[in-house]
DNA sequence: CTAACCGATTGACAAACGTCAAGCGCGAAG
DNA sequence: CTTCGCGCTTGACGTTTGTCAATCGGTTAG
């Protein structure tokens, strides 16, 4: 459970900001959360929003604040993570095009999570008083603010009654599963972030990792540092034991 | 973390069932849910509600069936909990008027969680599909909505923390100290649910929580069956070491 | 009043997990 | 090519936690 805290900084990368108005937002605006939206409000949110780019290991939000931005992950990937005194534990890794921060935003609350980029990443930052203005205005987005917040609320039931259901080895097990259904069934996949972080998402110490993988060798899996490759996927599914309510995402 | 499932059906009784427009709605009106929502459409909520009474220890919801009513707790109280095979876990404890399932009845995708009454209680039960009719329809109820989700989310969040970041005993005396301070600071006062639950929520065997509150003596705790006295709060807090972003709620 | 029941407690033991320390291996810097 | 750094791995050990079994104690039914 306890991670050392590391060092995230770097201070000699001055990120590049970019405004949104002069980028390409017709992704942005394909995104659930701002498809239905009417476009005057949607100028709005872009009007003040900005695309900034951001080296690896770079600490984005630090818990506790009051928040300044909605964060969209535009490439690249981010790691929110919880502190205790000198420990840590990731609740979430971020890819495109998740959100973050959104219900802080919202409820104009300190933030409960710290968030750092991962490997270098931009991220398309909306003014939070922005947000709060079209939230007010815009039914549209005040029902797609829901249905996100409803998505990410069922994220993270999942994810309790897997940390308190499951030992380490059982949920590193179905995460690997879950893993290869993502990239296509595929029998070989690349682990898509470090061990370290990994081990701290499943709730395990570093050590114990590695020592799960190689445990999984029992259990048609393979391991070449960051490779995996699934032998016999039956075999690691009557291990596993995956379970719909706790495994398989919301529609 | 695994608690033998228990018996929860009471067979016998018929739970009675009261037409919601029958009752006095003024109470429910006030919670931050329905205060902004335009008058017709809470009665189209209360038109298809109803009030309904239930025995202790009966299960209410069950993880996996689709939503067909939103549930507010009148009176009474009630845990939901989450199961993998023949282990269970409690993922929260509700107590009057708070609301539960309303992020499944939103999306209208399956409980992840069950539902059981800890006591005698009386639920209000508005229908699934009025739920979701008004919330496309009334913009204030939506946004009522988000604030409630949005609530709840940052619950989870800080559940995850203390989970993942604490031991067991360290989640006990903090939560006593939570306990104590929702009771108006006095330093003797009762615990609110069973022990065995207690454990289930707080991610540990009953036995473990036997243990850990004996332990609690030596850091100024004292335990009479279910009558906690904290003699030593300056040294109870020494020890649990709460931190506002894990114990502190939502305003 | 007595017996049965059930949640809570206690003890003994085993499994899961974290910590510390040493060493490995791969990529980057010189 | 060599060295260095850092994430990862491995082993040893201690703590935390779960499990099994027996017992306690208060409540309830007869």
């Amino acid at each position: 459970m306890t991670n050392v805290k590391r060092e995230a900084t770097v201070d000699m990368v001055q990120p590049r900001s970019i405004p949104m108005r002069d980028i390409d937002h017709k992704h942005i605006r394909t995104l659930p959360l701002f498809a239905d939206i009417a476009s005057t409000r949607f100028d709005e949110l872009v009007a003040g929003a900005f695309l900034q780019r951001f080296p690896a290991r770079m600490e984005l939000i630090r818990e506790g604040d009051l928040p300044d931005f909605l964060h969209i992950v535009v490439d690249g990937a981010v790691e929110l993570f919880g502190t205790l005194e000198d420990s840590e534990t990731a609740l979430a890794i971020l890819k495109p095009s998740a959100t973050f921060v959104l219900a802080a935003v919202i409820r104009d609350e300190v933030y409960l999570t710290s968030a750092r980029t991962l490997q270098a990443t931009r991220i398309l930052m909306i003014p939070a008083a922005a947000v709060r203005d079209v939230f007010i205005k815009d039914a549209a987005f005040a029902r797609a603010t829901v249905s996100e917040l409803a998505h990410r609320y069922r994220d993270l039931v999942r994810d309790i009654k897997g940390n308190k259901l499951r030992t380490g080895i059982e949920r590193l097990a179905n995460y690997l599963l879950r893993l290869q259904e993502e990239r296509g069934a595929k029998g070989q996949f690349e682990l898509p972030i470090e061990k370290r972080t990994l081990a701290s998402y499943l709730g395990m110490a570093p050590e114990n990792l590695s020592r799960a993988l190689v445990q999984l060798g029992e259990h048609g899996v393979e391991v070449k540092a960051s490779k995996i490759t699934i032998i016999d996927k039956a075999r690691l599914r009557r291990f596993a034991r995956p379970q719909p309510l706790i495994d398989a995402p919301d529609a």
